[in-house]
DNA sequence: ACAATCACG
DNA sequence: ACGTACGTGATTGTA
């Protein structure tokens, strides 16, 4: 029995565990099922290993002994979340299914069931391995005995444990009795934390020794509390001390690991929309061998001769991963450390060109100058996840990549548009069932992050090898995905080419001029401190107004105004509800000015200057392609899609954004009602459609049609009404909402909507038809043919339905206009590649693009954007764009 | 880490 | 009798 190994797995620390790392996951019937998955994954992966033998150790609930012992034991402990509760049978079902005995003893834990297994198991000569993340357990490790983390893949022994506490196994229960422990709600001795009790055991060896010289200690409290909180202490030790000898009808035979029940498994994991673990079924049923797992290995190449070699192997290539180890997430100011580079997979390659004194480490010009050409033949493909990163990088000394192929990430959005994360991590196991090293291992978190270039190269180049092997792995498989789905032309010739446009614009960024914002910032600060006092002196006290919990009793409480909402926390006191209140108090109006000019102060005024390029004297922000689940694009660090404009007070702010000379101008090209024109078009409502066609104002035309009035007989509220019904249809509306949005009776509403169907019936029967066809297809398609797949629009009825159906109405006509401006600036970028005297993109901003240009060829450069803008696309609407042209982002002409 | 709020299309 | 407009990102306060 020798080398025979027994794992005992504690089966609700796991599940906790599980539950909480995996984001909410829904199966096809709406049910909750992370910690399914994530609980029957990492059971499989533990498979893997080949153990010998395998239990499942659970708890039985309720109070058990330890509770004799002390009340409060678990006290703490919180019900078991809502979304887990209904999970605890299917995971039983699970372990069922993989022939694991589960083994439980009533009153006590499931840590007693493992500590008695554990040590009957090593009385057979047996190897054993705990896994639990429960640091109980750590009092069984021995010489036979190892623990072992399924989330981590990381093992705990005898030496391990000594060099995280110090101490040995046989120390562990007088470690804990005397540092407690907040999860258990064991309560240990105050004062003494993990580096006290180490020092305590190894000066004075057992508990019942550290208690009776507890005058020896120094620290006069310490010595107290040692005094006064011995029993406590004792207490706690026979908490954490697990019992060995439960008297379990088991026999270890029963655990011998045994075929699962693959059919039970297979319909188990298609009830609940596990389409790996499915596939993975059905094919051992089928007979065929599990892939043998990749081995993975990795390269350093640090050494002259090293870097030959592998350049005579790299130019053998058609095809290669690249990525960068960079000194920062800001593309903009990152230096490169090092490069990784993969062609096959299983194999990485680490290019380390910085690095801490004394490692070896290549020039990083010859590095650049020897893949210069590579990166640049467009007969050689080039891929990575998340490649526009490294090509700005790159772009920054110089070197460009011609034949860009399968970026994973933008890949992976085109197949799961509404997917949480586009990661590399995610995308690793959702399609490789490979977890990867955090990076947190390499550099680690928080404030004592270190920079790629002051790890140990090794070290980096193990990760960043394995970064580029599997990008490059992944390349390959979402590539093959993409044509499957028919996504692979929205990639190759919109999505791909867009990484290149994005690239430019963010490399380039938008001049900013730092004094404007300085002093708008100190002319608002000025009106802030007036506010304030103002209204200090109105709420007779002094309060933070920044906070929604003290204005709240502020505002409900002290001054006993009514509550209009709640949130989740209490009433709420947004923008909406104070504008009520001011009718009844003078105090909420001036809330409503400080908050906006705060807002407008701290958001816009104050922050963007910080993110000024020192180098450029521009801003360069990010423009990301895979985080809007329709298609739109995104901005961030900062935000340029968001810079006010439409009250006064912030649209001044956009004075402080300027072309790049002095004597050039900004240029603004918008897409007139956009999405609105869409609608259009995919109806075909031949009223709608006329409309656009005679260039009428199409708010006064649908307010002409509801209102049964003469065009020119539309009064200003009707076509306010008009509008807002129209703006309606395009977020799936509701009574409900157009009545909010108007502040009219929803009965009213209700009419107005009716009326607009009536009048245009083709748009009610293109959106249902829309409905009709996501319900049976599952998903939400675009006019060029991107998906959104629409939770709960096939199993949901009645009212929960509403939501996922707004959310298919809009995701149509958004995503679609979000297409059709992308393909607008290909085009356009494509002419300026021709003629780059013209000017340059810079900005996207949803329905709008902005350009800087010299100030001879605003006309020029006016008319070539018109005219690309508006041949984007065909449809049975004409598409209009507005100029605008300006010595700044905000004093702009119609040109 | 999350909730509330508010800036944009 | 409910609860609801669609899509984002940044800031601030609080647990």
């Amino acid at each position: 029995m020798a080398d025979e190994t027994l794992y005992l797995i504690d089966v609700y620390n796991l599940i906790f565990q599980v539950f909480h790392a995996i984001p909410p996951m829904t199966g096809p019937k709406g049910q909750p099922t992370n910690a399914v998955f994530g609980f029957t994954r990492d059971l499989m992966k533990l498979l893997d290993k080949h153990p010998s033998h395998l239990v499942c150790a659970m708890d039985i609930s309720g109070p058990g002994v330890r509770n004799d012992i002390y009340e409060e034991y678990k006290a703490n402990r919180s019900e078991m979340p809502e979304d887990l509760r209904p999970q605890i049978p299917l995971i039983e079902e699970v372990i069922e299914g993989l022939n694991i005995p589960a083994v439980s003893c009533s009153g006590w834990e499931a840590d007693d069931v493992i500590a008695t297994l554990a040590r009957r198991a090593v009385e057979a000569g047996m190897n054993v391995c705990i896994v639990t993340s429960d640091k109980d357990n750590r009092q069984l490790i021995g010489p036979k005995v190892r623990m072992y983390n399924a989330r981590k893949d990381t093992y705990l022994d005898e030496e391990g444990l000594m060099k995280d506490w110090g101490i040995r196994p046989d120390q562990v229960i007088d470690y804990q009795a005397l540092t407690g422990d907040s999860v258990d709600n064991i309560p240990g001795v105050p004062l003494v934390g993990p580096k006290k009790a180490k020092a305590l055991i190894d000066e004075f060896g057992k508990l019942d020794e550290i208690l009776a010289n507890a005058d020896q200690v120094s620290g006069k409290k310490l010595k107290e509390n040692l005094v006064n909180f011995a029993d406590q202490a004792r207490i706690s030790r026979e908490l954490v001390t697990l019992n060995q000898d439960l008297p379990l009808d088991f026999d270890l035979e029963t655990a011998r690991v045994h075929e699962p029940n693959r059919e039970k498994l297979l319909t188990l994991f298609q009830d609940l929309g596990f389409r790996r673990l499915t596939e993975q079924m059905q094919s051992e049923l089928a007979g065929e061998k599990p892939q043998e797992k990749i081995e993975r290995t990795w390269e350093q190449i640090d050494t002259a001769t090293k870097f030959q070699k592998f350049l005579k192997e790299l130019r053998k290539q058609k095809k290669f991963c690249v990525d960068l180890e960079t000194t920062s997430l800001d593309a903009r100011s990152a230096e490169i450390v090092g490069w990784a580079l993969s062609w096959k997979i299983g194999q990485g390659y680490y290019l380390p060109v910085q690095g801490p004194t004394g490692q070896k480490t290549l020039d990083p010009q010859e590095v650049a100058d020897a893949l210069a050409p590579l990166l640049a033949d467009p007969d050689i493909t080039i891929v990575n996840q998340n490649i526009k990163y490294d090509m700005i990088v790159m772009k920054r000394i110089g070197l460009d990549v011609h034949g860009l192929g399968v970026d994973p990430m933008v890949g992976d959005y085109l197949l799961d548009a509404g997917a949480r994360s586009h990661s590399l991590n995610t995308l690793a196991e959702k399609y490789l069932d490979h977890r990867m090293i955090p990076i947190s291992d390499l550099i680690g978190k928080g404030k004592k992050q270190k920079q790629m270039f002051e790890v140990d190269v090794k070290k980096a180049a193990e990760y960043a090898a394995e970064d580029a092997d599997i990008s490059f792995e992944l390349a390959g498989i979402i590539e093959q995905k993409l044509k499957d789905e028919d996504l692979y032309d929205l990639y190759w010739d919109l999505e791909r080419p867009l990484i290149h446009v994005l690239a430019d614009m963010e490399f380039l960024g938008i001049r900013v001029d730092p004094d404007e914002l300085k002093q708008q910032s100190e002319e608002l600060g000025g009106r802030l401190e007036v506010l304030m006092h103002e209204i200090y002196e109105l709420a007779e006290e002094e309060f933070n107004i920044d906070s929604p919990k003290q204005l709240r009793v502020i505002l409900f409480e002290k001054l006993g105004l009514p509550v209009q909402k709640r949130t989740k926390t209490g009433p709420s006191t947004d923008q909406e509800v104070l504008e009520t209140l001011a009718a009844m108090h003078e105090l909420p109006e001036k809330i409503i000015e400080h908050r906006q000019l705060s807002k407008l102060k701290g958001t816009y005024l104050d922050s963007l200057p910080e993110l000024i390029n020192p180098e450029t004297g521009r801003i360069h922000a990010s423009f990301n392609q895979v985080v809007a689940a329709t298609g739109r694009l995104s901005s961030s660090d900062p935000n340029l899609q968001n810079i006010p404009i439409r009250r006064e007070e912030g649209r001044r702010i956009r004075k402080a954004f300027l072309p790049g000379e002095d004597d050039w101008q900004l240029l603004c090209a918008d897409y007139s009602q956009i999405e609105l024109r869409m609608l259009a078009h995919f109806s075909g409502d031949p009223e709608l459609v006329k409309a656009y066609q005679e260039g009428l104002d199409i708010h006064t035309a649908v307010a002409a049609e509801v209102f049964n009035v003469e065009p020119e007989e539309v009064n200003k509220d009707e076509r306010r009404i008009a509008k807002a019904v129209n703006f309606g249809v395009i977020y799936g509306q509701s009574p409900f909402g157009l009545a909010k949005a108007l502040g009219i009776p929803q009965q009213d509403a209700a009419e107005f909507i009716d009326n607009y169907f009536a009048q245009f019936s083709r748009v009610e029967e293109f959106l249902l038809e829309l409905l009709k066809d996501c319900e049976r297809k599952g998903y939400a398609e675009t006019i060029l043919g991107r998906r959104r797949e629409i939770q709960g629009i096939r199993q949901l009825e009645g009212r929960q339905r509403n939501m996922p159906e707004r959310t298919a109405i809009n995701t149509v006509i958004q995503g679609s206009a979000a297409d059709l401006i992308k393909q607008a600036m290909l085009n356009v970028s494509a002419k300026l590649k021709e003629s780059p005297e013209l000017g340059s993109m810079l900005l996207q901003i949803h329905d709008e693009l902005v350009f800087e240009c010299p100030g001879d060829q605003v006309e020029t450069l006016a008319a070539l954007v018109k005219e690309e803008m508006e041949s984007a696309m065909e449809l049975d609407v004409p598409l209009v764009v507005d100029l605008a042209a300006g010595p700044n982002w905000y004093d702009l002409e119609t040109v």
